[in-house]
RNA sequence: ACCCGGAUGGCGAAAUCGGUAGACGCGAGGGACUUAAAAUCCCUUAUCCGCGAGGGUGUGCGGGUUCGAGUCCCGCUCCGGGUACCA
């Protein structure tokens, strides 16, 4: 053998960067925006560029969608795959101020970083379109999209309690609290009042749950959705105060519990709580109410103890006529429902504990199917409601409890007690952070004119370049530091005026992007209207399922707002999402503090991009993530090595084996049904299975053996395909070459293995034509030794599934 | 507490409709090739009894439906995620 005749060996490191310079060459990632015939948006979450560089995760959830974005590309759509930078934000800030750097500077080196780790996993990303939403002309738009919220009525201030997170000195939002701890550096969070901007998304609460019902979204995604939204229906009834001139409302789901109210309890910030309040009782409830007030929103919600303290005040049971207790307890929360409730202890746990605490009387007015109308109600309340009938209610006695939900409410409707009422858990937005790193939110305060929105026109209001970012206490924006910033001449009446210092919250810059993504390089729109009535809405997002609810919540909401606005002509940003799985690594979660974290760069380094690619993608369910073992690895690469030489060693002469080409057929179906459905794990492995019937005892493989499959492992092993591909003479790149056909007919077998069971248990298995009768397969198994002895006279009963399986009972 | 997932060999996992449990891969053991090693290829690998042919058992636990259950139903246990005094 001369030294020309040694097989070249698969060589990623020399292969990928090929790949990867020639897709640049030839412009084989840019999406046909303005013409094409068949258009596909496929959309990834786009990352934070964290210092660190990129996570595992980010590489399986960006390998996962580029691989549907590439098998849709060779169905023959033309792809859209986009990527950019949600740079702005706590994360980066925080992490300029622990390395003593400057975000502004710090930002773009961990852009450059992530992209070149981004290149190097080798993605059919259209860096044409790019977005980085620290970018002026990125949020110039981000500013636009507050000023039409602002315009319909949709952004207000207001001042309210909100979580204060002493450590990184700034105003959380709910959804960023953790068991009283903040989501990110896990200080306890305390509560503070202040002026904060607000978007009203729960004014879309029903059309944002409405819509859950036909999106093609992950089951799991819609039910968090439905989860956090929180539609609950009930009344509003109304109980007049004793000897006062006032009622209080209560929100209540249980209507039909109303004879078993024994007292009212209002929120300690009830407006009510100060007249209802007796002279006797009036230093107990001001004591009370002053240290709810000191008391952070979170050890108020996380402390289960009942406390609270008697107004001196009685209500009117509306039913029953009989006066009850008005007390204030910090259960009650001010922000929900009306912020008063009636307690009906015998069927509400916390009331029922409440009640206990305080010796208030505990009623049964429910009974379930064992039980009467005095049965004792023991030491829990009673609140199973699909058994229960009412008891001790008057009229009401005997109905179920569902039906008497309606039948009581229509009542004190009658009397005007009552009011039907739905509500939801969802709350107003609030989008203010009282930070430097974020777009500044386009409002001006002028004495005369109030807040004035800045004009468009006037837009972007630039963040400025400041060296003091550092928040302090003070719980205003470091802007407000700077004068020749901070003062501005108003834009209604030229007097002097003061710009609003707080920033937006990175979920705004991120609720709007993908409507960027098109239009990235239009500096007049925020979005051309011709290219994203070609493109969107998105046809295909995947990304985690931490982001369910925030992030895929506010981009639902911000479109619906757009459209109402008539920037765009539909309401529902993503067609189709799917959510992946987490990846952990030798069965523990990956952590810093652990160090088993994985850098992406070291396995690519060894292994090549392609088979790193793969690996991740064979773990496991893509849905579901999967277990990273250092070791398996070698199998996806050894794949990979005999694809390559296979082609290598590819003959072109004689005809292709007809057996491996009926697995050839039956391996296109698998492969393009797994990968359409994410199962990606199973794809591969079904390639895997057709290289191992293709190499069997290293037989020389047939070109037309190979071809297809290249075709199938390119959107997993891009590099490789390519230069597979390439090998087996073609010129161009893979990506353009379609999506290998299946012939039916080669999937139909003549012959099949019929399993044999006696009474369920396999006792033999026939090698049949697929269309053998019953009598015929029954004769056949009779004649098997190893079935005959099980067979003791008469059959009871044969079952015979065509081309599975006779089972005979006896 | 509530709402979602999940539990299958030594390990990661497969099993589209209720029809051969364990595909594919890792690891392990054996063999071929080699002076040798690596690489490659082939075989074995759920478990118990048996020399073998063969047979029994087996998908977290306990019941049930069915000719037949990893899959469906009822009741639990444990693990992961989300929400959490939401009236």
């Amino acid at each position: 053998m001369s030294e020309t005749d040694v097989p070249t060996p698969y060589v990623p490191a020399s292969v990928e960067p090929k790949w990867q310079s020639r897709w640049a060459e030839r412009g084989t990632n840019t999406a046909k925006l303005d013409a094409p015939t068949k258009p596909f948006y496929a959309l990834m979450m786009f990352p934070y560029p964290s210092a660190e560089g990129l996570h595992v995760g980010n590489l399986f959830a960006f390998t996962g969608s580029d691989i549907s974005a590439r098998f849709h590309r060779l169905l023959g759509h033309d792809v859209f795959q986009p990527l950019g930078f949600d740079a702005f934000g706590i994360h980066s800030e925080n992490y300029a101020l622990k390395v003593g750097a400057h975000p502004m500077e710090l930002t773009p080196k961990n852009v450059a970083n992530f992209t070149r780790q981004l290149g190097r996993a080798g993605f059919m990303v259209d860096w044409n379109q790019k977005v980085d939403t620290s970018r002026a002309d990125y949020y110039k738009w981000t500013q636009w999209v507050f000023l039409q919220l602002h315009k319909q009525g949709l952004a207000y201030k207001k001042a309210a309690a909100v979580n204060w997170c002493p450590t990184d000195k700034t105003v959380l939002a709910n959804e960023q609290v953790e068991n009283g701890l903040c989501e990110r550096c896990g200080t306890a969070v305390e509560q503070r009042f202040l002026e904060q901007w607000f978007f009203r998304i729960s004014d879309y609460a029903p059309r944002l749950l409405a819509n859950l019902d036909w999106l093609d979204w992950s089951p799991v995604t819609r039910q968090a959705q439905r989860n956090w939204i929180g539609k609950s229906e009930g009344a509003e009834l109304t109980f007049d105060i004793a000897a006062h001139d006032a009622s209080v409302t209560v929100f209540t789901t249980r209507a039909d519990t109303i004879y078993g109210a024994t007292y009212l309890v209002l929120a300690p910030e009830h407006p009510l709580v100060g007249a209802l309040t007796t002279d006797a009782q009036r230093d107990a409830v001001t004591q009370y109410v002053d240290a709810t007030k000191k008391q952070d929103l979170i050890s108020r919600k996380s402390s289960k103890e009942k406390t609270g303290v008697f107004t001196g005040s009685y209500a009117v049971n509306p039913a029953t006529g009989a006066q009850i207790p008005v007390w204030i307890a910090d259960y009650v929360l001010m922000e929900y429902g009306t912020g008063a409730i009636m307690a009906v202890p015998g069927h509400d746990e916390r009331d029922f504990e409440f009640a206990q605490v305080f010796n208030l009387p505990i009623v049964r007015v429910v009974a379930g199917p064992d039980d009467h109308a005095d049965t004792p109600l023991g030491d829990a309340a009673f609140t199973d409601d699909d058994h229960g009938r009412l008891v001790n209610s008057g009229q009401f006695d005997g109905l179920a409890v569902q039906e008497a939900k309606r039948t009581v409410t229509t009542w004190l409707e009658g009397k005007q007690h009552a009011k039907a009422v739905t509500n939801y858990r969802l709350h107003d937005w609030c989008i203010s952070r009282q930070r430097y790193w974020g777009p500044p939110i386009p409002i001006i305060y002028c004495d005369d004119c109030g807040a004035v929105p800045v004009p468009e026109s006037q837009l972007p209001v630039e963040l400025p370049f400041i060296s003091d970012f550092k928040p302090d206490d003070s719980g205003i924006s470091p802007l407000a530091r700077h004068e020749e910033w901070y003062r501005v001449p108003c834009p209604t009446c030229s007097k002097p005026a003061r710009r609003e210092t707080d920033v937006s919250d990175t979920f705004l810059d991120s609720a709007w992007y993908f409507l960027r993504y098109p239009s990235a390089n239009h500096a007049d729109v925020p979005f051309d209207a011709a290219r994203t009535k070609t493109w969107l809405p998105v046809n295909s997002y995947i990304g985690g399922n931490e982001h369910a609810v925030l992030h895929l919540l506010y981009s639902r909401f911000i479109t619906m707002v757009l459209k109402d606005g008539g920037f765009i002509d539909f309401e529902e940003p993503f067609t189709r999402f799917r959510a992946h799985g987490m990846i952990i690594r030798e069965g523990a979660k990956m952590s810093k503090s652990k160090g088993n974290v994985i850098n992406p760069d070291v396995y690519m380094e060894e292994w090549g991009a392609d088979a790193f690619r793969m690996y991740l993608m064979f773990l496991g369910p893509y849905e579901e993530g999967g277990d990273f073992r250092d070791q398996g690895i070698s199998g996806v690469r050894r794949f990979l090595d005999r694809l390559w030489s296979s082609v290598r060693d590819a003959s072109t002469e004689g005809a292709p084996d007809a057996e491996v080409l009926r697995k050839m057929h039956r391996t296109i179906k698998k492969v393009g049904e797994d990968t359409a459905n994410l199962a990606y794990n199973t794809a591969i492995a079904a390639m895997m299975e057709y290289m191992n019937a293709v190499r069997r005892g290293e037989r020389a493989p047939h070109r037309d053996e190979l071809l297809p499959l290249v075709q199938l492992v390119a959107p997993f092993a891009p590099h490789l395909a390519e230069e597979c591909w390439e090998q087996l003479g073609h010129s161009g790149s893979v990506f353009d070459a379609g999506w290998p056909v299946f012939d039916a007919a080669m999937l139909v077998d003549n012959t099949v293995d019929l399993v044999v069971q006696v009474n369920g248990k396999v006792r033999s298995k026939l090698h049949v034509p697929v269309d053998i009768t019953q009598d015929a397969a029954l004769a056949l198994a009779m004649q098997e030794e190893g079935v005959a002895k099980f067979v003791t006279g008469e059959p009871k009963k044969v079952i015979f599934v065509p081309k599975r399986l006779l089972n005979i009972v006896v």
